[in-house]
DNA sequence: ATTAATGCATTAGAATATTATGTATATTTG
DNA sequence: CAAATATACATAATATTCTAATGCATTAAT
């Protein structure tokens, strides 16, 4: 890793987009996914993701949805009506972001 | 714009990637030619300029050079041999973080 | 002559993350 | 079966990095 800093401010839409694609997930399932996607690279860390989670919720963009498996405690997160909308701006501006630094940081191009 | 918080962390790299093309650059220059590459998507402030330039002043990977024009002061920052080995770890890291979520957002695949 | 642009810089505050800690249950392994 | 590891939530202290505001001074444009 090493690159942990690049990933700042992405966590919201990394969430929204697993929402998206998985109807529902909690937040230690979030994490797993995550770091199975990036093969390691990408670890979020409670400290992030549950004020995120938190955050999201606040702003009514993720309902939840307590379950019990077995003796404990599991919190589901869904995307609301309003949230899907979101993910979908976050999910444009995402791309906008990751085109516009392809171009600064490609090797084939002096700036 | 909108999408600011994501550039987040990616202004080292940016800075270390203009200077790599282009020799020597001043603060004032940067903002400018940023500015206009990312076609005014992104802005850099001047709180996250000099700051950024200063710290990697402070770790060796930049060199100062103070230029008067006209009646102006002007410092070109230029890198070290230092600097320019990490520009390439930095570039690498960048290329790495990009292509990784570029597959967690990609609409194409369902996560 | 006033405004906008150029050029440096710092400070207060917000946002977002890491690291450490806390609590508790469930599973694996020696 | 005891101990370690994994699962599952969460918060607090701290660090980093940024925005917004402010400040100073020179130069160009209207």
């Amino acid at each position: 890793m090493g690159n942990q800093k690049l990933y700042k401010g992405s966590l919201q839409t990394i969430i929204l987009k697993l929402l998206e694609s998985n109807n529902k997930m909690y937040g230690y399932e979030i994490t797993q996914h995550v770091k199975k996607l990036t093969k390691g690279e990408l670890n979020i860390t409670e400290g992030a993701l549950y004020p995120a989670l938190h955050k999201l919720e606040a702003n009514g963009l993720l309902a939840v949805e307590v379950a019990k498996v077995g003796n404990r405690l599991r919190k589901y997160y869904k995307l609301t009506e309003s949230g899907t909308k979101e993910t979908v701006n976050k999910l444009e501006e995402m791309q906008e972001f990751l085109k516009t630094m392809q171009q600064l940081v490609n090797p084939k191009f002096s700036l």
